[in-house]
DNA sequence: TTAGTGACTGCAT
DNA sequence: CATGCAGCCACTA
């Protein structure tokens, strides 16, 4: 019983983790969703993090999901049709380069957890 | 509780 | 580079 409550517990905190862990990505960087979910505590649940983004970016405004792309260092263009537009934009506007492919230099820009990310309980 | 789903990822072609 | 594919996982109905 305490087993099932404890899977329960680990699952929400995962969520939590996920939209922490992405509110800490600072401006003019750019973090995986494979980084976030290895963080997170689950390395392999980049497309669950996917989802996360993709069904609550809009319920949690002080999040920069936009900060969020994937692991070769592009914007996802799957989803909705517009936010990928946007996505491009606001990053463009902090100052993130994309290449003509639509690649950002992610081994320049990407987010790292530094000291802080520790101290912070 | 189960089955379906997708803003992912690494590897092969 | 661009595609295709199988593995993975949390979320939802």
């Amino acid at each position: 019983m305490s087993d099932t409550i404890d899977i329960m517990t680990e699952l929400e905190e995962f969520q939590d983790r996920v939209y922490w862990l992405v509110e800490q990505v600072p401006e003019g960087q750019v973090a995986t969703y494979g980084q976030i979910a290895t963080y997170a505590g689950s390395a392999r649940a980049a497309r669950a993090v996917g989802n996360l983004m993709r069904t609550s970016w809009t319920k949690h405004g002080e999040i920069p999901w936009w900060r969020i792309i994937n692991a070769a260092g592009k914007i996802s263009l799957k989803g909705d049709l517009h936010r990928p537009t946007l996505q491009k934009e606001l990053l463009e506007a902090e100052g993130v380069q994309f290449s003509a492919a639509g690649r950002c230099k992610l081994e320049e820009i990407r987010w790292s957890p530094d000291s802080d990310f520790w101290i912070i309980e």
